[in-house]
DNA sequence: CTGAAAGCGCTAACAA
DNA sequence: TTGTTAGCGCTTTCAG
């Protein structure tokens, strides 16, 4: 096996200089640098990692964890959810760019939520990120967060202790709601219903609270009876509009795209029309809802900005050892397409 | 900082003998276990994961690689799409399930692949799953898959060197293709078009041919004038199925649902009906597809079955340095459902 | 059943 | 500009 040793001594030279090769130490002979890089290049030597972390070289590789504990009883996850994937995917991608490593890990039971402790204990990460937490996050341990750079997106932390390595990274879900909410407000209807997301996550709560402000800013009393809890994935939307259908209605803000698009389908089968009958509205603007008959008005909510801001963030931890902000809000815009019209 | 040494300090015994603890070496006495291990418990002591590596522990990180380099000329990543997002979520869910840590990486260049390499010789984990490689895999380096337990999804392997360390995880594109193909046959129709998946992967590759063969089987001509190549995204069948219209068909089989689902738009834009004046029929049964109008007909190909083989054969791997087959073949269903229809 | 000692491959003072 | 030396925290022979 190629060590450092052995390329020190194939060039004649100690492994402190090789070390300083490698580390880009500028205190070697230009000559001597030179040498040791072209014979690492011709025996294909990279040094063990676990030796380098060993003697102090900080890791490089972060964790991405996907909470996904308990949905609902059935067997549905949301991190098997196009929003989540693409988010991972994302975030992974944008790392990956940035010299990042990244350790992904789905966690679905308190048991497996503690292994994530470990990581951090045993360095095996130097900092994470988490994602689909709950709001009242019961489950993630402070014990971590506390401790280790964190960013935690969708989330709204609640104490205040040690929040220099804390950061958290929201979508601005209130005005996207809002503005969509507004926007049907506009188009004429007034008997608007809102299929929600998860209440237990902070887009879920705050995309209603937008909901709801929009309505009383425009003098429209605001209906329970007319909102149904959903939980973002597709069965949701689905059954909830069917209920909904009931209820004498002329559009339908749903909480993600994933469920509008279910929702249009439930209208549909309803023998109405989208959107002659029912406006439908969504929020994300996943890739297929361009691709539906018909088109899907929604809210962009752009991941690859908070996968941006989440990189972009790590690496200034890296350098400072404290976060720049304490949170990040993610503008959204609403996107006119065909699942809306103006009524009369 | 906590380590073993401490806890041996703690408990009055050496570090030898927590190790023994640590990893589960029977020779401990009962008691003596016992009492360190609450230490431990009790202090939130987890070794230094690096230091073990080094000492000799085989690490617990696979590595799973997206090939994401050079789709088309334009930005679209295969890796953002609903299919492999599933696929990578699906593998970690299950590698975290039997013990293993995933490390995520997402190949756009070259660079990055040289990176991948790196990642096995650093030592920083110790086998990896690879998708979405082109099927000459020009890009990959033999160095890594040669030496280094390797499973590839999605592909046909040209070379026989080296096979014990090797492992191939494939759907059975063929003869799902086929039997949509012949489905659509059976109902009637004889000018099916096909939506071609990338034809630089074996999956394109595969469910073109059974598409193909079915045809014959059936005594149907294949009319080239009626295939296009698509790229498994979006806007491929999009734009594909306006083309396809103009040649007289009946029918579309599409090489994957989000082409299909893509293809039912651009055949309501024409003013025809799915399925009474085309039936369309895609291929991988993603949860949206039940959820649109009319809900698509598919093939069922299941990634939780891959994402099982492979970290399955990992584990075997593991343990007996070999794989146990070269090969794994994950049967499809056709899915019956209403966007494909009975024609005179 | 337990401990002493050596060593995994690297980095980083400190000296030269 | 370079080398010597001493660890990083753990596992693992080998003795006892």
């Amino acid at each position: 096996m190629m060590t450092s040793e052995e390329i020190a001594r194939l060039c004649g030279v100690s492994r402190t200089t090789v070390s300083r090769v490698i580390n880009n130490n500028p205190n070697v002979k230009e000559e001597t640098r030179q040498k040791i890089l072209a014979m690492i290049k011709e025996n294909n030597y990279v040094p063990i990692e676990h030796a380098r972390r060993l003697a102090g070289v900080d890791s490089n590789i972060i964790g991405l964890f996907v909470l996904d504990i308990n949905i609902s009883e059935s067997k549905e996850r949301v991190s098997k959810s196009t929003y989540f994937s693409q988010l991972v995917n994302l975030i992974i991608d944008q790392a990956n760019n940035l010299g990042f490593q990244v350790l992904v890990s789905i966690i679905t039971s308190e048991k497996q939520l503690d292994e994530i402790k470990n990581l951090f204990i045993s360095r095996t990460v130097i900092s994470g990120i988490f994602i689909g937490a709950f709001n009242e996050l019961p489950q993630l341990n402070d014990f971590v967060i506390s401790q280790y750079p964190t960013i935690i997106i969708d989330y709204q932390p609640k104490a205040t202790s040690n929040e220099s390595n804390r950061l958290v990274i929201n979508m601005d879900n209130f005005s996207g709601a809002y503005k969509a909410t507004q926007f049907l407000i506009k188009s004429g209807h007034t008997r608007i219903g809102h299929i929600s997301g998860d209440l237990r996550k902070l887009s879920g709560i705050e995309r209603y609270e937008g909901y709801k402000k929009a309505l009383l800013d425009a003098n429209l009393c605001f209906d329970k009876s007319i909102v149904r809890e959903g939980n973002f994935l597709e069965d949701s939307g689905y059954l909830l509009t069917h209920e909904l259908l009931k209820e004498n209605i002329t559009a339908i803000f749903c909480a993600n795209d994933v469920m509008a698009i279910s929702a249009i389908k439930a209208v549909k089968e309803k023998g109405l029309n989208v959107p002659d009958d029912i406006s439908v509205i969504g929020f994300d603007n996943i890739a297929i809802g361009n691709y539906i008959m018909p088109a899907l008005t929604t809210v962009d909510a752009p991941l690859e900005l908070i996968a941006e801001a989440c990189v972009d963030s790590l690496k200034y931890f890296c350098k400072n050892k404290h976060f720049k902000q304490k949170e990040i809000r993610i503008k959204t815009n609403l996107i006119l397409r065909q699942s809306t019209k103006v009524i009369s």
